[in-house]
DNA sequence: ACTGATTTGTGCGTATGTATC
DNA sequence: TGATACATACGCACAAATCAG
């Protein structure tokens, strides 16, 4: 592919690296790279706009400095993938909540399986430990790329026709509201980080070596009642998560 | 040290495992091991109950289960500390929330920096990029142990001052209050995780390969114009972050 | 980057006690 | 009494993670 440089004025009275910031950074704003592909070595980018390496770092130095760069030691320089906002807010639903962003929300079904409650579990739900919980696991994907993954826990007594309704409707909203739950909201949400297991990274479709954001929230209904109680596992490259007081 | 071992029934109708589990429940709660401390080896400790590891396992997953230990493989198996609970509202101040959670809170300066506002700074504080910010870098601690390393920006044009008063007063709040400013409140937060720098580890006194949780805020004033811009990173394995709606 | 020692994780085979039909 | 199923307990071996040198 051969590929019209933009030029460069010298003695124009802007620096070269800021000509070559704007160049740089309009490449990557049409498109030519794309999120997460690594760009050129240094020398080559240098080389083919013609000037010095300390010139082509200068600017992205700024590139990096305004997050559309993330230059990595020993590996290369990358174009950054736009983060993600995920909110935190007392009526999170997670296709809303990434629309809202200009995402394209998507997920699917891992499994649905039956288990008796753990400690955490049992206190979010206030039910006895070992009791049968539901779980529903599921990938959730904005804009394709996955970025988390939920477990989400419902007290079989109360709740054991979840299971088939999130079969029907396919999300956890739309099946809680098949069975006439229609107003629930999020009670406390704890986070915390920490490595992957391996069963997570590869739901993730991410290394090890990078951490996870953790959220444990309960959903409750009008009258307080636990509804829900929820784990989910947030790949920290792609997601922050923003509170809202 | 001779340790006078618990008895265990066989044949008694409990199995053996709860018995053990009961047992070294009891001599944690005692505080024979205290927290953060490693256990002996499920060798010696099954020896030392004349046990098979196996049985000895069943009980450690349970009290892992009920949060007293934390089993690490390759490493040990550790009394659990406390976990704090770092709460995430509205009105968030350091002292005070530790000492809502009955912690003793404590910290201490690491210095005070101007340097020119890079671009998330600046835009956090509606200030020109470039301009001068003042930085007062802190460690926050909880019981003595080192949770957090904050680095606090302040717009040097309108806040020139919370160098001095910081000095003083010996604390970010009480600073802001001898400036005349009273009543602050938290905008939005936004949390990240991910592995610290040599710098951060260093300043938590925590290993490179734990994770941190990083929460960037900006406070307001009564009229909504931004006083600082805060960026406070905590060692993940002492803190979870706790959002109440 | 490699090695060996330590420690937890996992699998399999066997034996025994307990509850049920 | 016997047959069956299940939980408990033990022994051995090796895998996987961690750490020090």
């Amino acid at each position: 592919m051969t590929m019209t440089q933009p030029l460069l004025h010298r003695r124009a009275g802007i620096a070269l690296w800021r000509q070559l910031e704007q160049a740089i950074g309009r490449m990557i704003a049409r498109g030519e790279f794309k999120p997460g592909q690594q760009l050129p070595t240094e020398q080559a980018l240098a080389g083919r706009f013609a000037v010095n390496r300390h010139t082509l770092r200068r600017a992205m130095a700024e590139l990096e400095e305004r997050g559309l760069v993330r230059i990595e030691q020993g590996r290369g320089t990358f174009v950054q993938e736009p983060v993600i906002d995920y909110k935190l807010g007392k009526r999170t639903r997670f296709s809303e909540n990434l629309s809202r962003g200009g995402r394209t929300p998507g997920g699917r079904l891992v499994r649905i399986v039956e288990e008796p409650a753990r400690a955490v579990v049992a206190r979010g739900l206030g039910i006895p430990r070992g009791a049968t919980v539901v779980v529903i696991e599921t990938i959730g994907e904005a804009d394709g790329q996955r970025i988390s993954y939920g477990r989400h826990h419902f007290a079989k007594q109360r709740l054991g026709g979840i299971a088939a309704a999130y079969r029907q409707e396919g999300s956890i909203s739309a099946a809680l509201r098949a069975l006439g739950i229609d107003n629930y909201s999020r009670r406390s949400t704890r986070v915390i980080a920490r490595m992957p297991t391996a069963e997570e990274a590869r739901h993730l479709a991410q290394p090890r070596s990078r951490p996870v954001l953790i959220s444990e929230s309960v959903n409750v209904d009008e009258r307080e009642r636990p509804i829900e109680f929820g784990i989910a596992v947030f790949a920290s490259d792609w997601v922050q998560l923003v509170v809202e007081p």
